[in-house]
DNA sequence: GAAGAAGACTAAAACAGTTAAGTGAACCCA
DNA sequence: TGGGTTCACTTAACTGTTTTAGTCTTCTTC
């Protein structure tokens, strides 16, 4: 910058107008005249410093469990795009699951000096984003919130997700519809919400909710876990239908199914949870809920800018997104004998066009 | 940092000293004392600030086409651990395979002053790279590289793999086996690899390459072109076996199979490319190779480090890492009539450690 | 023709650190 | 006792920007 200003014949401060292009501080003259120097000399302004004095990185930080799953870097990818749309730019971490790891990341972002936060918090975390909080780090919480502090979060509706999915089976004519969730314990924010969902259509439909259809989720991977589970269902009790709070249970029970000789849907219908690639390619295809994970990231990119910026954002505080059901093959039975085949196509059209 | 010093009754510098660890230089009574002050009033180190100083501000640029698909995210993985361990930091940015975003993305990462840079390279984006690297950017590619410029890189070896698959394919008797492959105008990099390796094992086996085994994949779906092209092949050929350049052309040779009956692995077997986490899923499971890139990415950070600390690094300019072949149930024939049943299991066990 | 206003530009402080050079004081030794 | 070292710490320059408060011109206007 020196060098540019040297070059042009003018002062530091003109150029500093001229290349952030603060008008009516100079003539069109020298502004064009200082342009083309920088141009010249190929200036690169130094965006630490212009941080430091601005106070205003134009960084975010982002932290979120993994890279891998599939959910994840669809929120990370949306948040990207929405931060790169206004000039900003992410330092993306993942916590791994560790509070060490979330803790030491905090306070290099901390220093780091990022505008604000984007993150997913564990319900234990309270104490590790405590101390960055009390300095004033605009934070808004994705897939997660934490109950004892006032910050904005963004998360997908579970409770809507898995009440539309288990109407869906209902309306297509299943009662005794079995479903798995995660041992008391650590059944937090979602998974208990997808829990109450299924309550609630059951109950809304006058079914009963029978604890003979529910099975509780061990460690271990989800598929086998799905798989052990769902042989379970299969050979003790007369389930026709199974609403599962994740993809990956819902194709270890496919495999059950498929083992015991039960064809999905006609014996067994199942939907999923999550929009996992891997239920597009199953047969048939698995009916799951998409959670919207772009929308997720850009809302919160919305609502961290409005907090950047100090302009009043009148959305809730926990803001939940509207899910989607993407009614696929593995749900909907295949046309009865009895029915012809105009009326069937109709139905399963509009089916799959919700 | 003035506050500190002022509270703890010495200089600035003296704070620097202490803060950062530089022993000999003070007593160790002065350095407890200025940590405790440093401690007591929450100092935060201005890391920002450090970079200008130092010229060194431990971020690192990492370029991907996106944060979806199985394969980047895995890589960007392991770069983000393995920079953690070393007390860096990456800004993610996502290309969207746009040579605009990509420039965009390559200036705000040069005014950023990373210290380096890992990224995705597209063939014809030499000229975009050219002037930060003329800047005197660090920078490693990852899965691809640019001809053109003496920039290291770490890639999977695409002919191993595809090699291994075939080879695999041969050794289970098969001689009539086909593959599927880019137009030659996108057939760069990875791609034309993978065909290079199934020429080099037909041959090396005294197999011609048959023009007839071999479809052309055009624009659209993956699993969709591997769907029409394998109902193709197993329409109008003799074909036993099938290696894709991608799962996902395998998941649409799969399904190609199930529709006209023919049983897999029996009738017809199959490899894909990539480790796609749904192949794991299928029934049969598919075989597939794995590229490693974990691997990939811990490597190309590790050849960033030895650039930026300059270190000499004895590794090849274009490092190929060893992928792996993971022999699931698509590729292993059933068990034969003729063939008695403890013979066949240790086959197959032996096959499946490979 | 002088006062005042407006316009174009500059000087210099500030940001929060690092670092080379400098200053005393204590110590050592001939 | 004087001179040289070493040690502990400080001074001050420097980094590359932004920004406030000027300083000159030049232009109005009476």
């Amino acid at each position: 910058m020196r060098d540019v200003a040297a070059a042009a014949g003018v002062s530091v401060a003109t150029v500093s107008h001229a290349v952030n292009g603060r008008a009516g501080l100079m003539t069109d003259a020298t502004r064009d005249r200082v342009l083309a120097v920088a141009e010249r000399l190929n200036y690169q302004p130094n965006l630490l410093m212009k941080a430091v004095r601005t106070r205003q990185s134009n960084v975010i930080g982002v932290m979120i469990p993994s890279f891998q799953s599939t959910f994840f870097p669809q929120i990370a990818d949306s948040i990207e795009r929405a931060l790169r749309e206004r000039g900003y730019h992410a330092v993306m971490c993942q916590t791994q699951n560790s509070n060490g790891v979330t803790a030491e990341n905090l306070t290099m972002l901390g220093q780091r000096r990022v505008d604000g936060l984007i993150v997913t918090p564990k319900f234990d975390q309270a104490s590790l984003y405590r101390p960055i909080f009390e300095a004033g780090m605009k934070t808004v919480f994705v897939d997660a919130y934490l109950q004892e502090m006032d910050i904005p979060s963004v998360q997908s509706d579970d409770t809507l997700g898995s009440y539309l999915a288990v109407q869906h089976l209902i309306e297509n004519g299943h009662r005794r519809i079995a479903t798995m969730h995660l041992p008391e314990a650590s059944l937090c924010g979602g998974m208990r919400a997808r829990f109450e969902g299924y309550c609630r259509a059951l109950t809304e439909a006058g079914i009963a909710v029978d604890d003979k259809l529910i099975r509780i989720i061990e460690a271990g991977s989800a598929v086998d876990q799905g798989h052990k589970l769902g042989l379970d269902l299969l050979k003790n009790t007369d389930v026709t239908a199974v609403f599962l709070p994740s993809d990956f249970n819902a194709l270890g029970v496919m495999r059950a199914a498929r083992e015991v000789g039960q064809a999905i849907p006609d014996d067994l219908a199942v939907v999923g949870y999550n929009n996992q690639e891997a239920g597009q390619y199953t047969t048939p295809p698995l009916t799951t809920v998409d959670q919207k994970p772009q929308r997720i990231g850009q809302l919160a990119v919305e609502r961290l800018m409005a907090m950047i910026h100090g302009t009043p954002d009148p959305r809730p505080l926990h803001k939940l997104i509207e899910p989607e059901l993407l009614v696929r093959g593995s749900s909907i039975r295949r046309k009865p004998e009895s029915v012809n085949d105009h009326a069937w196509d109709e139905a399963v059209s509009a089916a799959l066009s919700v």
